[in-house]
DNA sequence: GATATAATATTAACACTGTAAAGTTAAATA
DNA sequence: TATTTAACTTTACAGTGTTAATATTATATC
């Protein structure tokens, strides 16, 4: 009596098949350029199956974003481990923040500038992903005043203020390639030092 | 023999009509959203009428954004005139550029993060409104190390960290309304005011 | 094994999009 | 007045997201 699982199984499968192929175009292409007949054509499958799986196509591109977020949160946690040296922590963790975006520069502006323009505010809710990654930088935010490296700064203002670094550097990296940025690393590692600085005790 | 003038005059009238159109329409309902028939309707023209004055769609964005530069640029060198205390200067455009992030929140984000997609790069070139901007940033800097309360940073990097930052907490704003963002006139004074700290001399 | 039922996928259609090409009209020049 | 030129419109095309109706397939029941 498995063939319930099974179907579901396959219901999963091929809505993963989707999912992949939306965000390979909505990458290569810009969301804008993809229509969902150039998806079904990828999955070779017709138009309107994706709508058996998927309400419209914001609510694709809100799977597709879920899932960025989702290694985003994953690759950020990795760094959380080491518990010794908070400072060393927000370092490594606005790097990583940075790297992620350059590294995959569409996703992110697809989850992070297309995303809410195309479903007002979602994907922040309490709860959610986006919720998540906050927290984790409300957590690492007082570790560092805790370990009075940081002084008594409000939590919340001060992880918008970092996120609002990491968040503008990434960015202007993705959007203007052909300005004269200073050398990738450097830029990123002044953005971070400068905010720390400006936050120690 | 006045009437080439006139003729002259008139067609860039229009042009300016479907400027102003194109604005409003970006503005109010995004640019995805607007179509040629849609501008073309506002001004009682038909749709083809504005491919005689620009080149395509994207051409009209790229226009309404380099108004929207200029606009920018005007603001902030009425702020350089005072020539006495260098940090409020920083202060004063730091709010000013925010300020006018989230007066038009369209136009910003058409100009800082739709356009580049659609047309990579241009607006920082040499010579250029984008890059204008940026200068005033240079010698805003530079002033504040001479004045030595920035300590002997370097200025290039030092701009980029300063707009990075302001850029970043305007778009937050812009993009995720629902978020509990602290109060907006304070947020946005301790990003300026976290990033100064970290540069002081 | 035949039949009813449910799940899955497709076809056809609608109202819209950006824009190229051709056609029309009015004004300026000769 | 005839001709050229500029301004503007009509028509048309290939493509869009999405819905409703239809067809196909696989499963469960008898």
């Amino acid at each position: 009596m498995g063939t319930k699982e099974r179907r579901a199984r396959e219901k999963e499968a091929l809505r993963q098949r989707i999912l992949v192929a939306a965000r390979e175009l909505f990458v290569s292409e810009g969301y804008e350029n993809v229509s969902m007949r150039k998806i079904a054509n990828k999955i070779e499958y017709s138009p309107t199956t994706i709508y058996l799986h998927f309400k419209d196509k914001a609510d694709l591109l809100d799977s597709v974003c879920k899932e960025t977020l989702l290694n985003l949160l994953n690759t950020l946690e990795e760094l959380k481990r080491d518990k010794t040296d908070p400072i060393e922590t927000v370092k490594k963790s606005g790097r990583a923040y940075v790297a992620f975006g350059l590294e995959y520069p569409q996703d992110y502006k697809l989850t992070f500038v297309v995303r809410p323009q195309f479903q007002r505010g979602l994907g922040l809710q309490e709860g959610s992903v986006g919720d998540k990654v906050f927290n984790y930088l409300r957590e690492m935010v007082s570790e560092c005043i805790r370990h009075e490296v940081f002084r008594e700064v409000d939590v919340e203002t001060t992880g918008q203020v970092l996120w609002a670094a990491v968040h503008g550097v990434t960015l202007l990296l993705i959007d203007f390639p052909d300005f004269p940025w200073t050398e990738r690393d450097e830029l990123v590692e002044t953005v971070i030092n400068t905010t720390i600085a400006g936050l120690r005790a």
